[in-house]
DNA sequence: GACCAGGTGTCCG
DNA sequence: CGGACACCTGGT
C-alpha cells in the first residue's frame, strides 16, 4: 500500500490546526462509509470521537482541513486514525475489468480505510450485529454514557469510550437498560477476556489468519465481525467483510460468488467501495 | 402486529 | 460442513 507524503501540518496558534497537501480523501464519504460510529456532523463541522479523544474538523477544500487539536495530537493521532495519507490509485488498475467495481470506484474515491483501535472496533461491530447504522450509533453513545467517563469540551459534555474493565462494570450494573439485547452477553465474554489476559488484541496485529482465528473463537464473533475488526481496527487491508449489503451486491452484480484474492491488500477497499455504492443504489 | 436491520450460536442431517 | 431457526430492540 503506498502513502502520501506531501502532507503539510500547520499550527494556527489559536488551537487550531491547517492540514494541507491532501490527496483524495473526502471527510465526509469517509465518515459516512459506515466504518465507524462515534461521530456527528453538524454542517460541514464533524465531532469525532475515539477511545477519551475527540476533534472537530472541517474539510474547507478538497486537499485541505481544519481541525480542533494541537499539532502533536493531529500529526500521531488525527491523521493516522482517519488515514488521510493512504494512497489507493493502485486499485484502479486492479478492477479496471469489472464495470461494476469501476462504478463503485468513481462514487466511492476518496473514502479511507480509517484505522481503529481494536478494543473500539471490536465492541462496535458486536452491537452491529442485526442493527441499522442509526441504532448501532445510538447504542454506542449509550454505552459510552452509561460506562465511559464525562469530560468537557467547547462547552459541551462528552464521554470516553469504556475500557474492558469499565464496559464490564457497567454491563453488571446497568444490563438491560443499555439495550444491548442478546449482544450483552457477547460484551461481558469479550471484556472479561481481555481483563484475563485471554485476548490481546494488539497481538493480533502480527499476521491476519491467525488474527481471523482467534476473533473468531470469541464467543458472539463471527466471520462478519472478526473481518470488520481486521479491516477497521487492525489495519489487515485484506480483510473481506461480507455482510447483508455486500452479498446484495455479489448476488446482483457477480452471479452469486467474487475471488477477491486477485485484489490482494486492496480487498478491504474494494469492500468498502462496494458497501457505499451498493447502499447508495438499494436506496 | 409483522417485518426488518451491516450476524451468530445451536441444533440437526 | 451447510442449512434452518431463534434471538433483543427500536423503527416503520
Amino acid at each position: 500500500m503506498q502513502t502520501y507524503k506531501d502532507l503539510e501540518v500547520v499550527d494556527n496558534k489559536d488551537g487550531t490546526i491547517c492540514i494541507t497537501n491532501i490527496h483524495g480523501f473526502s471527510l465526509d464519504k469517509t465518515l459516512k462509509s459506515g466504518q465507524c460510529f462515534r461521530y456527528e456532523q453538524n454542517g460541514a463541522i464533524c465531532t469525532i470521537q475515539s477511545e477519551d479523544m475527540i476533534t472537530k474538523v472541517i474539510q474547507k477544500e478538497a486537499d485541505k482541513l481544519l481541525m480542533i487539536a494541537t499539532k502533536e495530537e493531529a500529526i500521531n493521532y488525527w491523521i493516522p486514525y482517519l488515514n488521510i495519507e493512504d494512497n489507493y490509485d493502485k486499485l484502479i488498475s486492479l478492477i479496471a475489468d469489472n464495470e461494476f467495481l469501476i462504478e463503485a470506484e468513481r462514487f466511492s474515491r476518496g473514502i479511507k480505510i480509517m484505522k481503529q483501535k481494536p478494543w473500539e472496533a471490536l465492541v462496535c461491530f458486536i452491537i452491529s450485529q442485526r442493527n441499522n447504522i442509526p441504532k448501532i450509533t445510538s447504542t454506542v453513545a449509550k454505552l459510552c454514557k452509561m460506562c465511559g467517563n464525562s469530560f468537557e469540551f467547547m462547552g459541551k459534555v462528552y464521554y470516553t469510550f469504556p475500557t474492558p474493565q469499565e464496559l464490564l462494570e457497567g454491563l453488571n450494573k446497568y444490563g438491560e437498560q443499555l439495550s444491548l439485547g442478546y449482544r450483552l452477553p457477547y460484551l461481558e465474554y469479550v471484556a472479561k477476556e481481555v481483563i484475563n489476559n485471554r485476548l490481546n488484541l494488539e497481538d493480533l496485529r502480527k499476521e491476519y489468519n491467525q488474527a481471523l482465528t482467534e476473533l473468531e473463537s470469541l464467543y458472539g464473533v463471527g466471520p462478519k465481525v472478526a473481518n470488520c475488526v481486521a479491516l477497521f481496527g487492525l489495519g489487515y487491508t485484506s480483510a473481506f467483510p461480507v455482510d447483508v449489503w455486500i452479498q446484495r451486491v455479489i448476488d446482483e452484480y457477480f452471479n452469486g460468488c467474487i475471488d477477491i484474492s486477485k485484489y490482494g491488500e486492496y480487498a478491504g477497499i474494494v469492500q468498502q467501495y462496494m458497501f457505499f455504492y451498493g447502499k447508495h443504489l438499494g436506496k
